[in-house]
DNA sequence: ATGATAATAGACCGGTCGGTCAAGTCAAGG
DNA sequence: CCTTGACTTGACCGACCGGTCTATTATCAT
């Protein structure tokens, strides 16, 4: 195993975790690095920054959950409204899973970053932004073939899928606060009445 | 004027709009000091610690906020579908109003705060649980009145108010993420559109 | 006028922050 | 064997963190 690529990752697992649980500003490089178990200089040696790091975080997590459950969610072999359904079923199970561990909710990562850091760098934010609009086109192109499918009305699908999202954030923030998972099962459903119509 | 309270408001109105603005772990107290004008010693002769601050904090803008635009949408001689409405342009104007100032859109700060600090203080994540918690009634007094009226369907108003504000806050998230108020004037009609069920 | 108390001033504290740097380890390529 | 360059080590930096402390001033009832 190539010990470069090794230490660079357990950095990054280990950083993803804590920004994950607590905040950005909240973690300290000397916390990551002991976590990681490797050293400043190392650390420095792979991120030019901390700000560099949590920049690496995003792309890092944004890549697996693309390739992991909101891959598995918006299966095009499964029915629109199966999709939908199983997003918060996937929310849900991540933010048990993790309350159960942990004993707290950490909620979503990028609405938690969005929300601490879009007012202070723009670059960030902008990353933010581009993970948000994958996720939205994910809705859409559900939405879309819904709407051809005659399983549903015609509407707004970029504008929908736009609030789709914003809910899904919204329960989240919600269930984090109250820091009840249960929270996602029995708000989210409701994500199917959403509707934005064509504005004419 | 009373000094005691000018010094100690001076600091809760500089603190209130510098971790609105930023966030709660990024503001330091000799800088909401030097915003003041107020020295270090002054400080702690009104609050004990930087968490006592940001409690206090967070009740005043609930104060203001129940008696202010809340008030306001949640009128009884509004129209329930009215009100709604009026909440969302009342978000919007408010986060424009900010952003024309300031260049950014700050959000909710009880959204901003619960999202950055709830997995590591349980007593602040009580007290913006209260804040939500009546947020939350003034929705489902409102569709109570609705569904009583004949207005709207029956539906359990409980869970669909916290959907409602669930809702709201993501698309607070959102546009602050995007930093474009028109999000919130584009998103958020669709709050009439959210439903849940009662469970039967 | 005096004594008690509230408020203000600002130096100071240990600790931590993000970040730098010089010195060294080590494996691959010539 | 020697050089090169990626990687690691850990001491070190100034700045700033939240918070404390002593001294001084302003206010007020007696």
């Amino acid at each position: 195993m190539n010990p470069d690529i090794d230490t660079r990752s357990r950095i990054l697992a280990t950083a993803r975790e804590m920004f994950h649980g607590r905040s950005y500003a909240d973690v300290g490089i000397q916390e990551i690095c002991d976590g990681a178990r490797v050293q400043k200089g190392s650390f420095y040696h792979f991120f030019p920054s901390k700000r560099d790091l949590a920049m690496a975080v995003i792309d890092d997590m944004a890549g697996d959950w693309a390739h992991g459950f909101v891959a598995e969610a918006f299966d095009r072999n499964l029915l629109p409204v199966e999709r939908l359904d199983y997003m918060i079923d996937a929310a849900y199970y991540w933010q048990k899973a993790a309350k159960d561990i942990e004993g707290r909710m950490p909620g979503c990562l990028f609405g938690n970053l969005a929300l601490e850091i879009s007012t202070r760098d723009d670059v960030m934010r902008a990353k933010l932004n581009a993970v948000f609009d994958k996720a939205k086109d994910k809705f859409r192109i559900t939405l879309d073939e819904a709407v051809l499918a005659r399983a549903l009305p015609a509407m707004d699908t970029e504008a929908t899928a736009t609030a789709m999202l914003a809910y899904l954030e919204g329960i989240i923030l919600l269930a984090k606060s109250r820091n009840d998972p249960d929270v996602i099962l029995r708000l989210g459903p409701a994500i199917k009445t959403l509707r934005i119509e064509l504005k004419h």
